[in-house]
DNA sequence: GTATTATTAGAGTATATACTCTAGGGAGTC
DNA sequence: GACTCCCTAGAGTATATACTCTAATAATAC
């Protein structure tokens, strides 16, 4: 691998596990075995490695976000949206815990942000458009639906930062995909009253599954990643 | 005024202007005219300064958010509450922004701060519970009660944030309390369809007031603000 | 092979940051 | 006046951080 995708994929890793702001760009190069020199030579500065990095974050989720306009929707692209957005945001995880400041220093992603943000919350209300139209829920007038789409982005972008602070323990939190999931469970809590009747119980069973469990439930539910793997085909 | 109280004072201003990361003990001091010697003598270090600020942030929200037992809650009790949460995270701003920072590096704080999110949560159940006993919202299963709180919370404490990243133009944002408390039109689109017909009306009526200006509309609504106080009283 | 370009090492640097330490002033008390 | 206590100044420091510079090596082109 190039040194340069290397440096992405280090800085990925490191800001995911450690923060942004806890990690600098002498981490980086200590962590790769390679020298600050070299990683300068191949970046900037360490902006512009976010940015990079933000660019392929963009990338996934507009593929993710695809939506099919010759078809209806099922249930399935339903849970499939979902799943990869989690696992999205999973992935590039350190992005949105610093959006704010990173943000603040660079107007590139400023701009590159809102747009993204901006495309997201269009697909959301369009796939709300297309579940009506499938009859999966109640269709509602264009206002609620913009509305709601934004309820839902809200609950999705900031469902770990949640979880990392209010059901921090102890310790620091680590977080798991499964826990992150769960997040899904809010989502679908606010779809809830819009449900066709025809597929109220279907969608409420799907949500179960979704529940946290309660008081520090088996960290890696077997059950659970095998449910996941299944939806994701 | 006290020195200390001073530092509090100037910190939480600068903190909310330019954010906690960019803002050192050098700063404040150099903000207040004092020497950093003198911060130091009033505060072990900058954790603890954030960490008092906490404490008043949090004296605050459940000042706001005591629920009367004693008799049923009104439209007006409800709106007081939105109105009032919103002014508290107005007023200690930074802390939001950069919460999963602080909470890593302050374990009081990171406990602390656990307790008070779930006193929060409660409470918005709490007051969930008492509309649905005044006849003003539908009464809902605990379950689904305490899932929909907890999307209220993280509609009213990502509100902000999705104001500074998303609504961000060229420049960077500076927000203004007013549209900040349109985030009470993202929270009222949560309840809607739980609302009870005989108060539908009324609280979509409230709802509108908080609807969004679409582009750049008059950034300060003299009409707005004075409702604003109205309600307040 | 030689010339050129791409890549790398590694020491070094300017600035910032959180914090320390010493010395002393001012106000009250005896 | 001397003692004490609270408060303050301001110089100073260890460490970190983002980044630079030079020189050398590896890869590629001709």
């Amino acid at each position: 691998m190039k040194t340069r995708d290397k440096i992405l994929l280090s800085s990925l890793e490191l800001f995911n596990e450690r923060g942004e702001r806890n990690i600098t760009t002498n981490h980086i190069a200590a962590h790769l075995a390679i020298s600050p020199g070299n990683l300068y030579y191949h970046f900037r500065n360490k902006s512009d490695i976010i940015y990079e990095i933000f660019l392929e974050y963009e990338k996934l989720v507009d593929y993710y976000l695809d939506i099919p306009e010759d078809r209806p929707l099922t249930l399935e692209d339903m849970t499939f949206y979902l799943e990869s957005v989690f696992d999205g945001l999973w992935s590039y995880r350190f992005f949105h815990r610093d959006l704010e400041y990173l943000l603040d220093g660079d107007s590139r992603l400023r701009q590159d942000y809102r747009d993204f943000t901006n495309r997201c919350l269009d697909a959301i209300s369009r796939i709300f458009e297309k579940l009506a139209e499938a009859g999966i829920i109640e269709p509602q007038p264009e206002e609620l639906r913009s509305a709601m789409s934004l309820n839902v982005w809200l609950v999705i972008t900031n469902w770990m930062a949640f979880l990392k602070t209010a059901h921090a323990g102890e310790a620091a939190v680590t977080l798991t995909l499964t826990e992150l999931k769960q997040g899904i469970y809010q989502v679908l809590t606010l779809e809830i009253p819009y449900l066709s009747p025809a597929y109220r119980d279907r969608v409420m069973a799907l949500r179960e599954k979704y529940r946290p469990h309660l008081p520090d439930a088996a960290a890696s539910d077997g059950a659970f990643d095998a449910r996941v793997g299944l939806i994701k085909k």
